[in-house]
DNA sequence: TAGTGGTCTAGACCACATC
DNA sequence: ATGTGGTCTAGACCACTAA
């Protein structure tokens, strides 16, 4: 219970936020409540989110819990927030960068978007890895996206999507060639999954024929291996990627705190 | 200067924090005299720095607005704060993780650490891109270190690290190797200069007869090439480190958000 | 002019660590 | 018992945006 900075006796119902098994911070119940909102889809990516004064008197509390509360939601980019605007729920569209996730870096600095190539989106079972780690039941199917990026007509990225079958089922080859922003745009505003988190694991490997064919690099050149498995609300798994990435002119950018 | 939340007149004096030539909240320069204190060795790494209260009398603010200058820093993995016992200069040594920055995970989950083995220490005249890296000046000369990590037995990291000469004199293969804890702990301890942040740039190369022969892999064999510049308090370079890593057994993991 | 987020204050109480 | 950081409140004013 909030604490009463008053003479009154402290009142004993508790402000919003049903007590539930565990105890957390005020402003930790109410960010639950709120990432609850985003997750159900009240407030869709690009929309607004009520006012802080809103959200307080909604929860019966302070304007200062809502702030904190949103503050860390704005830390890991569930929300951005604009001055005299407003708070509004993030989105893979209409962002400054193009890919909020790709950590590509060309070694001039030029910063030219890149074109992407779809070669093949088909529906099939998923191999145990894959099933694996996207937490499929057994015998659920699986997409399978393939397609390059490359800068100044070079092929650069060559990645293998994979997607759980059923949030995604409709997904084409055509409708993703035919979408203009990035694709986890494509894949809020179509399918309403977000992607919220990703881990990388980066490795130095060697190109396989196919590879080195579509990178147009030799056989058994070096090749950087990065497999990222993204996340949703809840951190729920749900794309796994795998890329090979030539860095004979582009460098993957990290920093470290 | 502070917003007065009572009817008298606002007082015209600045709470401390001199004007200076930039505007930015009283908090934010807060934070900056406090990082100047950090930089200017006033609270060592692993000391405590004053309480928040004390903090706010001094800079005449209150408890809250010197909580938000420390809350940032906290984030910035400057100091570490400690319900009950105060706020703490961070260090690398004494810290949970044994390498804050090493990003090096091995397959299997056995977090074991890794074994060094120095291989030379030398002091010399810097080449042009390190020299440009560190921002030296023409003809100032750097120390260049030459090591490995391995585990198991195995050698799984091979480092070449370029410091500046002047803030290291002294700093030998011996005092190296005789030291327990992190390099970075020993920079901090020995030498003054704390690793706040770096960037890295990660590619795939392929091992030349050295580097095959040092980390037991055939010439040609695909290794991670990670450069990595460390920066300390206010941004300045004092670390370019060029580090092949052996992937066969290990990954370099990285987060996305 | 009204509404939004951003800053700042002052004070209360809580949770934790230490003596 | 005391002191620390952690949470919460209520209210003020500032800076920015849009009608």
């Amino acid at each position: 219970m909030p604490s009463a900075s008053l003479p009154e006796p402290p009142e004993t119902d508790a402000p919003a936020a049903s007590a539930g098994p565990a105890f957390s911070p005020l402003y930790q119940q109410i960010k639950a409540l709120l990432v609850r909102s985003l997750q159900s889809g009240e407030w869709k990516p690009g929309e607004s989110i009520p006012s802080e004064m809103e959200l307080a008197a909604r929860f019966k509390v302070s304007q200062g819990t809502v702030r904190k509360a949103i503050d860390e939601m704005a830390t890991e980019n569930l929300v951005v927030r604009r001055q005299g605007k407003g708070t509004f729920v993030a989105t893979h569209a209409e962002e400054n960068i193009q890919y909020r996730f790709l950590r590509l870096a060309p070694d001039d600095g030029v910063a030219s978007g890149m074109a992407r190539h779809f070669l093949e989106c088909k529906r099939m079972r998923a191999p145990a890895d894959v099933g694996r780690a996207l937490d499929l039941k057994a015998g659920e199917s699986a997409l399978v996206i393939r397609r390059t990026l490359s800068r100044a007509g070079v092929a650069v990225v060559l990645d293998e999507i994979w997607l759980p079958a059923g949030p995604f089922k409709g997904l084409t080859a055509e409708r993703l060639a035919s979408y203009a922003g990035p694709m986890y745009a494509l894949f809020e505003t179509e399918f309403g999954v977000r992607m919220i988190r990703a881990e990388e694991k980066i490795r130095a490997v060697v190109a396989d024929a196919a590879s080195a064919e579509l990178l147009g690099v030799p056989v058994g050149a070096p090749l950087l291996s990065v497999e990222r498995l993204a996340h949703t609300y809840g951190d729920k798994p749900v794309e796994l990627r795998r890329g090979l990435y030539n860095t004979n002119a582009h460098y993957y950018r990290n920093e470290l705190n």
